[in-house]
Formats: C-alpha cells, sequence, structure tokens
DNA sequence: ATGAAAGCGCTAACAC
DNA sequence: GTGTTAGCGCTTTCAT
C-alpha cells in the first residue's frame, strides 16, 4: 500500500513524530540487527508510519554517520569488448544483493585510471574492483597505500598483494594447443597478446608448455600491439610475410582470431582448409562467423560474480590475505580446426 | 608532489588548522564558484596545506549538506546485449566530464526496476535514464511522481512526460525496405520486434508505412517474443510453415536477424540466394557473419551522450519540457542482401 | 525497551 | 575577504 511516493524530504523524524517515539527508536526498528531490541509494538507502530509516509533513509547521511556508503567502484577498459559487459553482470548482481551500487567507469587511458581512483576515493566507496590492471600496475601501489579494499579481475597482480580472480590462461591455451597437435599439426605458430598485460604473457607461457609438453616448439610468434581485430590481422600478416606459412595459429583471443582470418583471406588462405585458427574467450557470435571458430569459453559472469564476492567478504573484515582464484576454461570445438591437409 | 594518498581521515578542519584560517574559508577556496571570493595569498596557502595533507572532500558530508550526490543511476535491460555498452559508454563519458558517478545496474526482470528505483532515490542520485521503459510503463509514472529527474534513451515515452534520446525507427526501416525494393523485391516480409515494446512497435511501423510509400504491403509479418536469436530463429520458422517463402525477410534487430539465418539454414535456403535478410543495429561482428548482415547502424554511443547531457540540462535547472531528440540511422549494405532470382 | 544528546564533514547564511 | 554559527539526516554511545 504504498502511498504517493511524491518527493521525499520525509526524514526520520517525521516517521519518530507519526509514530510517536524517538528518532533513535525509528532508527533501531529499520535496522535489521538492532530491530530485535525494540518491542513487537512499537515495531509495528514504527513500520507503518515509516511505510505510509514513504520514508527513505537517507544513504548520504546514514554513510556519513557510518563510513559506509554501500556503494563499489569497477574499472573497465573498455566496456564495448564482449568480454567485459559479462564480468560487469555478475558484479552487479553480487552486489545487488547485498545493496550495494556499482560505479561503472570505462577507463580507456591508463594514465586516467589515478584521477579517477581519486574521485572514488572522495566518494568514499567501499571497495574497488579493477579490471584495468597491466603489468607492474603503479594503481596496484595506489591504493594499497591508500588503504583501499581492492580485488583484481581477469588480471592477477605478479607481486601478490592484492587479491585476484582470474581465468587459467595456461590451461586454456594447452587445451587448445592438444586440440591441435592431437589434430596432427606440427606447425603450430601463435599469434600472442600484449606482452605487458598479465593475460598477455600468461597465454603465451601456456602455449610455449603445452607445446613442450609434446617436445614441440613454436613455429613462429608474432606479438599483437592490442586485443583487437585491426593488430590480429597485422600480427597475421606480418607472420606470414615472414616465410612458411603454419599449419595452425593458436591466437591470444577471438578478435586477434578474427583479424587473422581476414588476413588469410587476403592472402587466399583458407580456414580451415589451409590453415587452423583458435581462439580465446567464445564472445557472442563466433559461433556465427565464417567458418565458426574454435575458441576457449570462460566463465565471465562467474569470474565477475566471484571478484565481486570476494571484495565483500574483505568490506566486512575477512582478510583474505591476497588470494588468487583461479577458474578452469573449456574448449568449444567448431569449424576453424581441422587435420593438416596431406601433403 | 602529492605524498602518500594514506587512508584519508584527513577533513576540512585539518586543512583549516594548517593553513591557519577557518573551515569556511577553505570550503570556499576549494570550491571552483566560490574561490572568487578569496584573496591569492590564502588561496595559495590553503591549496598547499590540502596537497599536502592529501585532502580529499568528503562527499558523503557535502551531499548530506547540498542534497547533490554528484551521481547518476542508469538502468539497462541486458548489459550483455551489444547495443547497451556503447550507450553506458557514451552515458559515462559525460558523466566523467562532469565529475559525476554513474550506477549501472542490469534490471533483468522488469518488475525489479521499481525496487531498483527505490533504492535509488535512498541514495539520493541527482537523476536517471531508462534505457528500460517498456510501453505503458509505469516506471515512467513512478519516476514523474517521485520528482526524480529522467531520461529515457533508446526508448521514448508515449505519454510524452519524459524528455528522451532515441533513434529513428521508422526511418530506420525505410531505408531497409527502399533498399530491398529498389533490388527488385515484391514479396517483404517482416520479423516484427515484441509490440509491447516502443521500438518494437515504431520499427513495424516503419515497415508498414515504407512498404505503403511503394504501393506494397507486407508480405507477411511474425512478431518475436524477444530480440533474441532464439525468438528470431522460431519466428522465422513459424513463417516459413506459414506457406510460400517470402523473397526477402526485414528484421526488427541483428540477434533476431541471425536467428532468420539459423531457420533458414535448417530449411535449407541460402542468403541471399534464395532469400534476402537484413538487420538492425549493426552489432559488432556481424560483418563477419556468413554470410556479412545488411544492416542499420545506428549512432549508439551518442544516444547515451546525448541523453547524458540532457539529464544534466535538467538537473542544472533547465526544464527541457519533454523534448524529444530522434538521432538518425544509416544503411550498411553487406552481403545478404541482392536482387531476387529470376523465376 | 526507549529516550537524550552528541557529532560524522561539510556548506551557506549571516555577521563583521 | 574571512570568521561564526547552525544544521543537513542519521547512528550510537550513554542514561534510565
Amino acid at each position: 500500500m504504498s502511498t504517493s511516493p511524491t518527493s521525499s524530504p520525509v526524514t526520520i523524524r517525521d516517521v519518530a513524530r507519526a509514530a510517536g517515539v524517538h528518532v533513535s527508536t525509528v532508527s533501531r526498528a529499520l535496522s535489521p540487527e538492532k530491530r530485535s531490541l525494540i518491542s513487537d509494538e512499537v515495531l509495528r507502530v514504527v513500520e507503518e508510519a515509516a511505510q505510509r509516509l514513504g520514508y527513505r533513509p537517507n544513504r548520504a547521511a546514514s554513510a556519513l554517520r557510518t563510513g559506509r556508503t554501500h556503494t563499489i567502484g569497477v574499472l573497465v577498459p573498455d566496456i564495448t569488448n564482449a568480454v567485459f559487459p559479462p564480468i560487469l553482470q555478475g558484479i552487479e548482481a553480487s552486489a545487488a544483493a547485498r545493496g550495494y551500487f556499482v560505479f561503472v567507469t570505462n577507463v580507456v587511458d591508463p594514465t586516467l585510471a589515478r584521477p579517477v581512483l581519486e574521485r572514488m576515493l572522495a566518494q568514499r566507496v567501499d571497495g574497488v574492483i579493477l579490471a584495468t590492471a597491466t603489468r607492474d600496475d603503479p594503481l596496484v601501489d595506489f591504493v594499497v597505500k591508500a588503504g583501499l579494499t581492492t580485488v583484481l579481475v581477469n588480471r592477477a597482480d605478479e607481486t601478490g598483494r592484492l587479491p585476484a580472480v582470474v581465468s587459467d590462461d595456461r590451461l586454456a591455451m594447452k587445451l587448445a594447443v592438444d586440440h591441435l597437435v592431437g589434430l596432427g599439426h606440427k606447425r603450430i605458430a601463435h599469434l600472442a597478446g600484449p606482452q605487458n598485460i598479465p593475460t598477455g604473457v600468461g597465454r603465451s607461457l601456456g602455449v610455449e608448455q603445452a607445446l613442450r609438453d609434446h617436445r614441440m616448439k613454436p613455429f613462429r610468434v608474432v606479438e599483437c600491439a592490442s586485443y583487437s581485430r585491426e593488430a590480429g590481422a597485422a600480427a597475421m600478416k606480418q607472420m606470414l610475410a615472414a616465410g612458411a606459412a603454419p599449419q595452425a595459429v593458436v591466437c591470444c583471443n577471438d578478435l586477434v582470431a578474427l583479424g587473422a582470418y581476414d588476413a588469410l583471406r587476403e592472402a587466399g588462405l583458407r580456414v580451415p582448409q589451409d590453415i587452423s585458427v583458435t581462439g580465446h574467450n567464445d564472445m557472442p557470435l563466433v559461433d556465427m562467423v565464417d567458418p565458426p571458430l574454435t575458441t576457449i569459453r570462460l566463465p565471465h559472469r562467474e569470474l565477475g560474480w566471484r571478484s565481486a564476492e570476494m571484495l565483500f567478504a574483505e568490506i566486512d573484515g575477512a582478510a583474505m590475505s591476497a588470494s588468487t582464484v583461479v577458474l578452469r576454461p573449456e574448449l568449444v570445438v567448431r569449424k576453424s580446426t581441422r587435420a593438416p591437409a596431406a601433403r
């Protein structure tokens, strides 16, 4: 029976007056933790009054008093990149379940992250989740010094000072390599990610290790300037220019793989007849491209969810002692890979 | 020379003491509007002290005092849907430029929107942007009654009570239809969007009108249950079951078009040889599917940016009197459309 | 079980 | 140009 939700200058005092009790009683009655201290009768009256007046506790006031804003911040490098929305979704779901709100910021330029964090500090967020950390990120230093509760997602902290939730990049690449080797490929190349980003080096290491397990070495490796289609195309082009084409190429991510498609097509090479390609992420629609991409699926939403859960645990005082949670990726075989042509 | 950004219990009082002035002087000195009232000398001293101590104004306190939180909320139905991230990006860019933060909430179930708004009201957001409004949305009523500054994006308010920023759905469909007619198609069908969503009806109207302009009528129309690939496939299947296949089908959105691809392929029909297909949105990767989709491109980022700008104008007191801004979409021709086969 | 009172950090009248 | 004062709405001792 919520009445007219008109503009609400109704304060706790109004409720107290209406209920004929003191404001502190109202405060207690409306607090889940303290309501046990109040008699059933008063509880009823207060709740009725609050309801009737359309009372909405002013969070700013409560934040000022308690120092807790029920607010967290998230920094993502590019919300337009399909891996981040599911992560955000996971974070937001966890936050909403606790009555928290999430400030989402799109930090295009890494140097702009610092001022954003400054503003978040001013807003007194209860914690932040960083999806932006590069290797040796000064931001890690900053949040640690500032005493800001922080969790990393999708990118771990190599210095081990911050808890993180990541996917197992090494395993991911091993799945791809094993699949290719199983198909009979010998000359397996790698389109590597930027080596200043944790996932970039992790995946490169994974490829090398997996190949080594088969007593093989990367046929050729080219580093991409970024996780983008353009960078992938450029890198593939460069690889092709370097000599004989590989039989298969393991890409650091889907976008790069699609860029490789572009370059390969331009060079008159067919996927998978002439060359097999694998991606990483299983972005939406990669099952519809031509040919459907064999790739690695990540539990993106869970990555977000878990990171938020860790953050809230820390906010609630459970020192996580910088643990890193590693989630398992899985191989999704489609049409971009097949056995190499007989020679 | 910002010193150790340690946990900051440093208040305006500490700065005042360090600078040897009164707190109100500090407040003024640090406020862009009021700093002109302060002597250069004092200004210098205060700024130096603030800097040195690592002072960060407590926004919660300021919000309590002024009633302004420098915070806005955004409700999106599905952040995972590729149209929304660019919109969010536009909103966030506009907000960041003003020192505002954005609460992003993913409202899966429309019935959950109300409690989310209640919480936003409690947080005292300065305004909200709704990307979720359905037709005759009770939410519109709610925010109007609550006196919450609101702008709609991507979906207009038919009752005209709220300002909105939308893309021209009628024009979009006209572009698609004209293209198809120009190619020589006669039997043009429509896979319509949910008719309880403004864009759904807008686009349907657009198709009908455009066809009428050519003295034609829709060859067949099926409404999709949602803007999804599955719904598109189901609708296309249903259409096919209804009798002779159309020569071309105009889809309400890209996902639906891709669903149509699925159903068509299953039915042994080739795109575009047997049937032409158009989409709407120009999602990432639809240029890489097989065949590359002819579609309508929207200025998504600008949609977001403009809506935020309108919201801030209203927050700053410029009554926008519920104006609706309509942005122009554009046709992107790819490989899913061609002239009908000679019979 | 409830009331009284203080104060979180800031801003805005209002003095001077 | 700067200081004084009051108070935003809430929570939390401390009494009773």
